[in-house]
DNA sequence: CGAATTTGACCAGCGC
DNA sequence: GCGCTGGTCAAATTCG
């Protein structure tokens, strides 16, 4: 087993665990910045997904804020109607596709090929985009997108004590939570996304001089942890893995401002965070300053439908982009 | 002074 | 069984 810090095309490993990675950056990779520009459509047909550009996010604005949501790009299957749903990635598929591609990789439909398809460009560790996501499932079979499993009843991730007060008693294997980890060139650690933390842990990570943290949601009976590290390879990148999902609204009830595309079709909740960047004079040589602060109202154009998909994919919103980490909620 | 963080100890799981 | 590693606990410490 191979506990290094490492990636390529398909794969990216933080720590012993190795996630499939997924990233497909429509901008300059040779620029220390990485812009969030994605193109989530087929240029040759308006009603089908592109999957050379297959994975990434999908930006939407809503009222001051800009969402950026995994989308559809995943789905190959993705068809033709304006059903606001369809922009979001079908959740079963990316666990089937990715846990099948690790032992079948010649299937047409496969998650991890999009992903390699949308690198195609001869995406290297080196090289690799600044943002990336993955996903990580221990057993798809046992997949149970029950919200309640998923969201966790406040405790029950936590290690259960008997009377004598040791750990849960031997054979009753530790189920985990869904994974989600990308990563963030950033000089903050620990990123703004709406919710509140507290830190449980430090450890130190084997091949790694930077420790990884460990944190817990603040919120009563959510059971959603997440932990940070940097990167060996690049220590100006965060890694960060979320685990399970929120039970409830963040504290700044930035879920209100959700498109209603989104929650009206109930795949997914947040968490969702936000980045300001501050672009550096000279992009060639400067680390692009990342502060975490909620987006103002005069930071956007507010002249993008959601619910249409259709999106320049040259647009920039300026020195500002967000992210919405999309979980299953169903 | 309560909340949050730090940090050493402990435990589970895994490979050998 | 042993050693290694990741993950968590909880007392001590720091912070606001």
């Amino acid at each position: 087993m191979s506990h290094s810090y490492h990636h390529n095309n398909n794969m990216m490993n933080i720590g012993s665990e190795e996630l499939p990675l997924f990233s497909n950056f429509i901008g300059d990779q040779n620029s220390n910045i990485t812009p969030f520009m994605y193109n989530h459509q087929n240029p040759n047909n308006n009603n089908t997904y592109d999957a050379s550009n297959s994975l990434s996010f999908t930006n939407c604005l809503h009222g001051d804020v800009e969402y950026n949501t995994l989308s559809a790009a995943f789905d190959l299957h993705h068809s033709n109607n304006s059903s606001s749903d369809q922009d979001h990635v079908n959740y079963n598929s990316i666990i089937n596709n990715s846990n099948n591609n690790n032992k079948n990789s010649s299937s047409n439909n496969n998650l991890l090929e999009l992903a390699a398809a949308g690198t195609n460009s001869g995406t290297t560790a080196e090289n690799l985009p600044i943002s990336s996501a993955s996903f990580s499932e221990e057993d798809s079979s046992n997949l149970d997108l029950n919200p309640k499993l998923l969201s966790g009843n406040g405790d029950h991730d936590l290690k259960s004590k008997n009377p004598s007060g040791k750990m849960k008693k031997k054979g009753e294997k530790k189920q985990r939570e869904t994974r989600f980890a990308f990563k963030t060139k950033s000089e903050i650690d620990n990123l703004e996304d709406g919710y509140r933390w507290r830190k449980y842990g430090q450890k130190a990570v084997k091949n790694s001089p930077f420790p990884r943290s460990y944190y817990r949601c603040t919120s009563h009976e959510c059971g959603v942890k997440k932990h940070i590290e940097r990167s060996c390879e690049d220590p100006s990148v965060v890694i960060t893995t979320y685990e399970g999902q929120h039970n409830h609204h963040t504290p700044a009830s930035r879920a209100a401002m959700m498109p209603p595309s989104l929650v009206s079709s109930q795949q997914f909740s947040f968490p969702t965070f936000t980045h300001n960047y501050l672009f550096p004079t000279n992009t060639s040589t400067s680390t692009p300053h990342l502060s975490a602060q909620f987006p103002n109202s005069s930071s956007y154009n507010n002249n993008y439908n959601y619910n249409n998909p259709q999106m320049d994919q040259h647009t920039q919103y300026p020195h500002q982009y967000t992210h919405g980490f999309l979980f299953p909620s169903t």
